[in-house]
DNA sequence: GATGAATGAGGGTTCATTCAT
DNA sequence: GATGAATGAACCCTCATTCAT
């Protein structure tokens, strides 16, 4: 019994090969048959399931965003005191791109295409306004409470916890080489995930 | 006479057309036949005069890299108050990252291959030492003012100062779709710059 | 329906032009486009069958070995006599030759490539063994019945057998015009038939 | 003061380079830049002396032709007895052909091209008809002595002893991959003079 | 005699996609 | 649902040759 006749699971199985290859790749350097043979599926079938390959880049690239919103989710912030969340919500995103690199070259590779995907998929900008919502709830906890600075722009915010480590990350070899060090050694990592953090931490806090 | 006989403006319009093509379409997508066309060239000229796609490639992110790095040396950095020397990068760097996209998308690109262009090139290296140490000495300055804290890495805040604006640029198309604002009217760049600005200030600034 | 859905006969029909080319062209100037559209195929067929042009033309190489050694079977010089077994070799080398002009230029190509091609084929390889053998046996069974001197080595005097039709033959053009006679003239051709017969079954003889 | 300025040199330069370049990858396989630089010549001076690269490749093989039938003079078989003169001219054609490798390749190359360059050219020709002479004077009067067969075709007997080595050596590396030998080996090369030298003098023999 | 720059045609190869079964 | 065979456009690159100086 080879691997057909069990249609779930082989479009799982063309969803993670392309998801790989387009990382990899990029959009334009993925290879359709490069995705099958590692599929282990008949190239037709992509097609089938699919459409072509922008359909199938359209849905890697939402399968990653619905894991990273989903594994945001479990972590609670609503609960939480509001440094104790901003803190958590900055690890996890440094923690989750540095353990996904493949996401960082997804969204390069649609943002070279100036987002033609993304543009059309409802299901995207769906899973992102809950997202907002909650970070712009501890923003005016943490302002209530004194902690942190009113009015702060949960967008703005957002942007930088990411840009922090994304440009990092994303960059990490002709940064590098421009610096002539490796950013990849484990105690460079942990230098910046605490610079990161005490950046964040910093930009929110109360003027002295 | 055609365009012939004046080969340095030849060599010189095909790396323009280069440029532009990869910061348009990523090195995979770029294509040698549209380089050539837009340089007014013969194909045969690329080859002539850059060996291959790849050569012509690194030296396309050789001369972006050289004309920021460059543009950066007339702020003028080692003579001014420190404060007002780091505030004078950071809106160099957002104002450059703004006005060049095509920087940023040739990064990514070269980022995308692992930097194995850039790997192998003398000419990016050395451009990199002297900025360095031009901003290690104005934190040093800083600190000895009292102005800002001890001990930073210059390393650590240019990517921060990098990141913060080219996370935002070179993404805007997927971060305008998720969270349904359109990050390029001109209200929301006059946001990011003044965000930047404060998130950097702040992370020097001597604790209270 | 076109010529598709028959992969024997395409594949068959790919190799038999490729066969021609080369030996019309040599290696390189063997064309593929040349050999698919004699092959009333699309081009990307040939590689999806033999991968590139070196794959084709060593399939072609083998193909024609096998072709030869083949014919070679149904002399069945096992059985006969040892002086008739050795003139039908010779007879039927030279004719091979004759009428197969394309086994020769192939064979050039190949040699003009330092054998690259046919170095890492087995297939060739094993061809070859048992002809050997079976040369080996007839000279044996001769020198024990007193018809040829002993200790004749029988690769040496198969080169023999071969050199003297396959030079004549595949230098013909030269040959024919520096020596200002058609050496493909019918009486030429039997000519060089007898003397080659001569030479080789002297070259066996017992000395007087 | 560069190559430049000895028209004589820079000729002699370019056709040395051609024809390594030539025997080495053939008519088709020869690259009219590769040799330019060879000859440490500007490119376009291959077309002020040579016209074009079938200009070139005659030139390369009329050189050729005039090397060994020069040499060959050198043998005076007119003088010897006609045994030592047979015997001579086959040890030096296959020393020939072993030292210059070059020359058979180049004949390859010309009989694959169907001797189109050599058609046209009247020195080739001219070369050679004294050659034949020489080489039938020579039949005779080993024939007048009792020590030849009379009636042998100097023209027959020449291509035997051209055949029997320029086979073996040009076809070495499919003859040594199918017979499983270096028929390069020093004993082997010995081997083969030997055999060649007993095959054509036992077939100009008289009869016992 | 000599040079570097330029040309256009075509080289082998690979692409995403679709057909017939 | 699944397959191997087939397609045509286009990919990067290289060729022998010629132009202007």
């Amino acid at each position: 019994m080879k691997n057909g006749r069990d249609p779930e699971r082989t479009r799982a199985r063309i969803l993670d090969a392309a998801t790989q290859e387009f990382a990899r790749y990029g959009l334009g350097g993925a290879r359709v048959d490069r995705i099958a043979e590692r599929a282990g599926a008949n190239k037709r079938m992509l097609y089938y399931y699919f459409g072509d390959k922008d359909g199938l880049f359209l849905a890697a690239l939402e399968g990653r965003y619905a894991h990273i919103r989903n594994a945001e989710r479990s972590l609670e912030l609503e609960q939480a005191d509001p440094r104790t969340a901003l803190r958590r919500l900055v690890e996890f995103t440094w923690n989750y791109y540095l353990e996904h690199p493949e996401f960082l070259t997804l969204l390069n590779s649609e943002n070279l295409h100036k987002g033609r995907h993304v543009r059309s998929s409802r299901r995207v900008r769906d899973l992102h306004s809950p997202f907002v919502e909650t970070l712009g709830a501890v923003l005016r906890r943490g302002a209530k409470a004194g902690m942190f600075r009113p009015g702060i722009d949960p967008v703005q915010l957002y942007i930088s916890i990411a840009g922090e480590g994304y440009f990092y990350l994303s960059n990490r070899y002709t940064l590098s080489r421009i610096f002539g060090r490796d950013l990849m050694a484990p105690r460079a990592l942990a230098a910046r995930a605490r610079h990161i953090k005490q950046t964040i931490l910093n930009s929110v806090r109360r003027q002295g």
